[in-house]
Formats: structure tokens, sequence, C-alpha cells
DNA sequence: AACGGTCAATCAATCGATCGGTTGGCGCGG
DNA sequence: CCGCGCCAACCGATCGATTGATTGACCGTT
């Protein structure tokens, strides 16, 4: 019953909850239901568990990001693709991508590089729309950087406050958010007719199932 | 030359790097210069360092944010009093802003429960500004609960990439944002001589003062 | 002599990780 | 059908190191 699977599922909610730091192996041994010896058969460590993790993560993003900015070369089209995603992403699996976000610091100098350069890769889809948005006269943008950080962070801060099963739906979180992204960078709304419809994103096989216990988390 | 105010400032320095739960007080006491033992003549515990860092900080957004409120009645003033103030504290203090907003969970539940309270009562300022804007008409709001987390995500990320000294001056960051929070209400921009200048925020005692050590935090 | 300040030494507890050893089920030769 | 060997799965015990916190002694100043 007890798989590399359910590891990952524990280590993201114990992470999420108390921290990478403040959870011990035994914590995670306990939240599983096995010995803290049994972890070490299935992951190599726990440093190694949440790269896993986070490495999912930033995998799912990167591929959504592309499947978003292939469907129109409409910069505005574009964005709101990528806002979807991206807020689909951290409404689907909030403690992951809580987890993948906020716990970067806790890696060792090789594991975080190789996080960061994701990371690095994701976020330069949103620059290069952005960019192409405002040289086309597209976009009415102040200062692109500070507009790209507000955005970036405006998505990623859902995880901090939704859970499945909240007051709004996902696709409903995701029509606010392409209306709040279009007005950030100065743009009429976008139809949704054309943003298509593959941006779905599946649970990952980190994210636990049942996130009542976590109501806490949104403090 | 060691004090209490020394301590704070290495605190907030080691939490934001490496977390609260991955400090120890040996490692503080060696980054300001003294043995452990000594830590517990000036500061009472680990946790009532963060304590006093997270209180001193929140209530320096509290009493801003009650000057930014008694200035004009227009919600529109309101809100972008608020966003300046908030955007500024973030921009001014960003190493303790940032040990402010991530190290909530790592607070025993008393001392959670009380660093919540003076949280909750500052977001229920833009709270029932958004509201009255909506209700007069002076915003186009869809849904708000939505747009005021955006909002305060957009705003608190601002430690996360921020710091003093950087490519744009405070006050230029605020401009930046006071605009970006009226494109997200829906509202035209609000002229800065409306604005008033009581909103300067002073650097925190808990503010290391040279943050060039902590360029990797901007991960 | 009394004081505030400082620290080495020490406390029990816990850390991540590893060890040797037990279990149980499956495949295979007879 | 038996019995042997194998191996994934699992655990108790323990490793050296570190955790937050405390004590008692020593210092210079008053």
């Amino acid at each position: 019953m007890s798989s590399l699977i359910e590891i990952h599922r524990a280590a993201v909610r114990l992470f999420a909850r108390q921290g990478y730091a403040g959870t011990g192996i035994r914590d995670l041994g306990k939240e599983v239901g096995i010995n803290s010896a049994t972890l070490y058969h299935y992951a190599g460590g726990k440093e190694e568990i949440l790269v896993a993790v986070m490495a999912r993560c930033l995998e799912g993003l990167l591929a959504g990001g592309r499947r978003a900015l292939g469907h129109s070369a409409d910069p505005a089209v574009q964005l709101v693709r990528l806002v979807r995603l991206h807020v689909a992403m951290e409404a689907v699996n909030p403690l992951t991508a809580y987890v993948t976000d906020r716990e970067v610091r806790a890696l060792s100098a090789a594991n975080r590089a190789a996080v960061l350069a994701l990371r690095d890769d994701y976020e330069s889809m949103f620059q290069q729309v952005l960019e192409r948005g405002k040289r086309t006269g597209r976009f009415q943008i102040d200062d692109l950087p500070t507009t790209r950080m507000a955005l970036l962070e405006m998505c990623n801060g859902v995880s901090n406050w939704y859970r499945p099963g909240g007051r709004l739906s996902v696709p409903e979180i995701q029509d606010r958010f392409a209306d709040l992204a279009t007005r950030l960078v100065g743009c009429p709304p976008v139809p949704p007719a054309e943003c298509g419809t593959d941006l779905a994103v599946a649970v990952l096989d980190s994210e636990p199932l049942d996130h009542r216990a976590d109501e806490e988390a949104l403090a």
C-alpha cells in the first residue's frame, strides 16, 4: 500500500504544514504509516523527495506552457492561456505548488540551481509574451519587469488561499484571473472562445487527495 | 555593541535566508558575534524573537493603514494610498516583510493567533475599501474576494524580488503599483497629487541594513 | 561587595541516515 | 507437492551531529 507516490503525498502535506526544515523523516514515516528507515527503501532521502516533487511540478508547468503558446500568435491570447494554465495548476495542486514555490531555499546548491533553471525557463515564457505584446502595441505596459513580477506573484498566490472544492470552481478562478491579467497589461478582455480547451491540468502524483486537514494552512 | 536590535536584524537575515526552522540559535549568535547563551540575556528565546519582529512589522502596516484611509473618502484614493503604503513597506523592509509573511506557520498556536489577528485587521482595510468602491460604482470588480487576494498577493510579492537600491526607487515602485492596482479594480488612474505625502515608510529596527548578501535569496 | 554582561559546559531531545536482521511471498528444481 | 533460495519490504537500534535551552563561573565596572 505504501509506495513512492504515497511518500511524496505525505511529504507535500507535511512540508506545506510545517516546512521542509521543520519536518523530520520520522514525522514523514509516521504520516505514511511506515518506519523512517523504510523511507530510504523507496526514496533516496529527504532532499531527494523534495527535488522530485518540485521538478515534476515545474515540468508540468513547462509542458503546459508550451501548449499554451502554440495555440495562437496573438500575445493577448497567449497571455490569457498562460495565466489560465498557471492558475489551474495552483488551484488543482495547491500544496504541491505551495511547497515548490517556498522551499527552494532549503535545497542544496546543485539542486537549487537545477530547480531554478526550470523556473527561469517557465517564467521566460511570460517575459517573451509581455515583450511582444508591448512592442506590437497590443498591451499598454509601463514597466515590463514590474508588471511581469506582479502578474506572476498574483498567480502564485492562488495556492495560498484556494483549495479544491472551494467557493469557486477551477474554470471560474481561471475566468477571474484571465480578466485580471488583461486588466494588468492594459488590454481588452479576450473572448473565452479564442482560448481553446486544451489547458486542463491534471492532479499531480504528489498532491494530497484530501485537503480538509490543511485549512489552518490558509492562515 | 550587541543589543536586542542587532539580534533582531541578524535573526531576520538568517530567517529570510534559511528559514526559521532551518536556523539554529548558534547560527544566530555567530551572526551577531556573541555566544548563543547571551541571546537569552536580551531575547527570551527563538520564537520570542520571531514574534517581536512580526508584530512590529504588522503594527507598522496597521498604523500606516489608518493614516492611509483617513486622508480622503474616495475609495480610489484610499486604495491607492493603501497600496503605496504596503508596497513601500515591502520595498524598504523586504527581509522583515518576507519573514513576517512566510514564517507564520512556525509559530505556536497562541502566537500564531495573535499575529493572524493583526494581519486580519490589516487586510480588512482592503476589504472595506474594495466593498465601498464596488458598491458606489467607483470600481468595476467582478469577484471581490478574488480581486482582494490577487491585489494583496501582488503587493506581498514585492519583497520576493525588490531590494533597496534596486533599478527602481521606492516612489517609482509605488507609482507602478498604484497604476496596477487601479487597473485591477477597473478604475481610472488616480492623480498622484490626490494621494498626499504622509505615506513615507521608515526602516524597521529588524531590517538588516546591508542587503547585498541576500541576492541569492532573490531566486 | 554588588552588579550587568558574557561564555564554556552541559542538558535532554531530536536530527538525517545507516546498520543488521526479520518477515513473507514468489519462482524453481526435484 | 515439497523445500530451497532469493529478494523486496520492513523495522528496531544506533550512529555522530545538532537542536533549544539552562547553569554556574568569571569578567570588568561601579
